[in-house]
DNA sequence: TATCATTATGTAATCCTTACACATTGATTT
DNA sequence: AAATCAATGTGTAAGGATTACATAATGATA
């Protein structure tokens, strides 16, 4: 979206690459309700998602974690890109520039910039978010209740979403969302409410267990009001030869 | 993959957008072969994908548009975008330098690009495939018979494959390389080439025809040896009005 | 006129999906 | 201590979709 050069001193702009950066939809999933991170710039009362430049001595890819992990703490966690945004103006420049100018002085902003979307999902529970420098909050935002988004940001988290829906058609990416060990219900929830629909409990648990990826543990979940619900875990090797026999299925 | 700068006089470098460049992979349909489009590069025995770089006036879009246009005369094609490779070593440097010295000065190599894949669907017949200004010929590929590609053309072909079968479970993506009227057995064979297996006629018919997107047109194919197949075309409102309401599956 | 390859078509069995309701549990309230 | 409450766990029947499978019709060619 703009040069780094001048805004972050380790950072010349012959170690990035022009005109690229990328954005990142975090999805997080907690009490059944979807969000995302997104942060809010210093002085103002605009949000964006957390976004990045890519050095020229590292992967898109490896740009992508590295926003991740600055941005959540987290490494090693599921990340996807989902699209590249090329437009030649992505966003009406002078309102922008004008409400941030505080922040991004003219000279630095790029005229025009290709952005590689990613989205990843994250353990709700794990994640301790981080503003950037040029930030001051970064916060779990309902998806049912997002504020307005800077720049294109509104158009890449709504592709961000669709994609999230069209990949658990076929993996179980869900997984990602959740605790190690999770509740039947509680990954229905979060079927409910990626895919945004009502699902019948008798009927997803046939639907889920079938595919064979799930363990259920001997174990229940304790200290909850009424019934004790059991516990299962993910079996990511037996997810490994089911994908590789074709895939799952679930719409 | 390179800077054009020199190459093509008519574009100055400062007009495209640097290290950024697309590849398009075009499948085209003929006589139950499904094929893709290749470039040979002059005085070589080299293959690649069709590309191109972006101007800094044109969306990314526009220009994979314009790489269509030029290499098979058409527009108004299906265009998917499908995935940005960004790796730091996309390909083996110097060896495909030294291959293509000839024909590129090597203070004109990027020493890193990201490209952007695309991947179009053309009428096979309405094509005429011309090279471009560092190659010698333009034809089509039976994608069961590919002969060795440059850079990581190979890796972008194959998730180009990928993207189109999972294409081709959410929508029929396929009718873009029929001609406008087909028969049944034809657009079969279509099928079974992307997905690479066979299918049972009678099911097959059954299943495409339950979608309602197809209208079985008053004419034969004639002057075919055998039993004369009827024609069908395309209902591209209804077709529309179907994916609105959520959409068709093909597995 | 016979041959041949190709097209067009229906039915039964199986599998998958959907719809639907009530007993159990364990914390909380009275 | 008992009653309440909200959430969990579970099975069956109907309908819909998928699969498997074989033969008669056609029209060019030999």
């Amino acid at each position: 979206m703009f040069d780094k050069k001048g805004v972050d001193p380790k950072w010349d702009e012959a170690e990035l690459v022009p005109q690229l950066s990328l954005d990142c939809v975090i999805f997080g999933f907690n009490e059944g309700v979807l969000s995302c991170l997104l942060l809010k710039w210093k002085g103002t009362d605009e949000w964006s998602l957390p976004g990045g430049v890519v050095r020229q001595v590292e992967s898109i890819d490896d740009a992508a974690t590295r926003v991740l992990k600055e941005r959540t703490g987290l490494d090693k966690i599921f990340l996807n890109q989902f699209y590249a945004f090329g437009k030649v103006k992505r966003y009406e420049n002078t309102a922008i520039r004008k409400k941030l100018s505080h922040l991004v002085p003219e000279k630095l902003w790029y005229d025009r910039a290709i952005s590689i979307g990613y989205y990843s999902l994250v353990n709700f529970a794990a994640v301790s978010p981080n503003p950037d420098e040029l930030t001051e909050a970064c916060v779990w935002w309902d998806l049912k209740d997002l504020p307005e988004l800077l720049f294109d940001h509104r158009e890449i988290l709504d592709k961000a979403l669709h994609s999230l829906r069209r990949e658990l058609s076929f993996q179980p990416v869900g997984f990602n969302l959740l605790p190690e060990k999770f509740t039947m219900p509680e990954l229905m929830r979060l079927y409910e409410a990626i895919l945004d629909r009502k699902m019948d409990p008798r009927n997803f648990q046939k639907k889920i267990l079938k595919t064979g990826i799930l363990n259920r543990l001997d174990e229940v979940k304790k200290g909850v009001a009424h019934k004790s619900p059991f516990l299962y875990s993910f079996d990511k090797d037996r997810y490994e030869a089911v994908l590789n026999e074709g895939g799952l299925f679930m719409q």
